[in-house]
DNA sequence: ACGGTAGTGGACGCCGGCGTCCGTTTAGCT
DNA sequence: AGCTAAACGGACGCCGGCGTCCACTACCGT
């Protein structure tokens, strides 16, 4: 439905859309959620009222510019899950979210105050959730993973990634990473 | 200096002094940093002039108001200090400090970012900081502690501690000890 | 009790972000 | 090329927080 929109739209329209997509994107990622839309319109080269016919309301924005990030998500725990050791897996599962997470500021809020209204975004979520719970289980027959260990603890884990806050994004990604290595360190039986 | 100048203030000023601390501090707490300066005076019953003649900017507030914290951090880590398992008091030193820092959603962000100018409070986190590397490595002799253990991993989890959200302080502490247990499996040698 | 002064708070103007309207521009079809 | 509807963006009014000024109030020494 989205993309019929985007197809019907008039060719200047569109790519508007897709830049202003893209600077919000990028926005969001260094400098967080708390943005102001004039700036995105502004950097985007597009007026205010372009940037609010698009997307009437700074969550719809949100959404759709995270979509990317989501399935990026998604994909990473399909990958996990994928590796034959799922040990293995659900590491690599928390150093990547953890670093991806570190790498975009407003897509860590994002995804962990989950906008109200952003049911597109909620679903995915849920999947996601569900297969990591699904890897877990697996990880946990190995051995290698704590017998006590529950989904909830990843998650607080990556909540608590969210707090990493440092002036670079280098710096903070850095950061992610050793702190990636504790939790998993953590978790190990 | 500080309690000279309280001291010269006239009765009903001391008092809408010691008024608006008490009414900052808890509404630091419960509601973070961002609350209005208004809604500080409105709350403690005083106008806004009264407010900012006090205190001429949220930071030179904020640094009154975290006065009492900042010396119960210093508390906590002399306890742990004090404790003759230096191991078991570096432990109570992790879950302490976050559960402090977990039903203080304001002096969190206060203790991370350190206003540039608020000099006491960072002197004072300076000699806390101090106190807590004597601790690490005293723990680390005793063989608990892993040996490749620096004092930036424990600044790193307490850092992240304050990422922790919540809609309750309750459900917030709950997360935090739950944080606080896993970082010292993370710790353990 | 009373005068002087420290203290107060309502009211004001400023700023920055928000969301919308409307005159102008431009894509796209014929 | 010319026309029409879609799209644009500058400009506007609104709101909420900020910091300050000044006429009024109340404490305190005599």
């Amino acid at each position: 439905m989205t993309e019929q929109l985007t197809r019907n739209l008039r060719s200047d329209a569109r790519d508007n859309r897709q830049r202003i997509l893209d600077v919000a994107r990028t926005m969001f990622a260094t400098d967080g959620m708390d943005v102001p839309m004039r700036e995105i319109a502004r950097r985007a080269g597009v007026g205010p009222a372009t940037l609010y016919r698009r997307f009437p309301t700074k969550e719809a924005l949100a959404t759709e510019a995270f979509a990317e990030q989501m399935d990026a998500c998604q994909v990473i725990v399909d990958e996990g899950l994928a590796d034959p050791d799922p040990w293995r897996g659900l590491c690599q599962v928390i150093e990547q979210l953890c670093e991806l997470h570190a790498r975009d500021r407003g897509y860590t809020t994002a995804f962990t105050t989950a906008f109200p209204h952003a049911v597109d975004l909620a679903a995915k979520r849920r999947t996601a959730l569900a297969s990591l719970a699904d890897l877990t289980l697996r990880a946990r027959d190995t051995g290698h993973l704590r017998p006590d260990f529950v989904l909830d603890d990843l998650i607080l884990i990556l909540m608590a990634n969210g707090g990493l806050h440092a002036t670079s994004t280098d710096a903070r990604v850095a950061a992610s990473r050793r702190f990636a290595a504790l939790a998993i360190r953590a978790f190990r039986a």
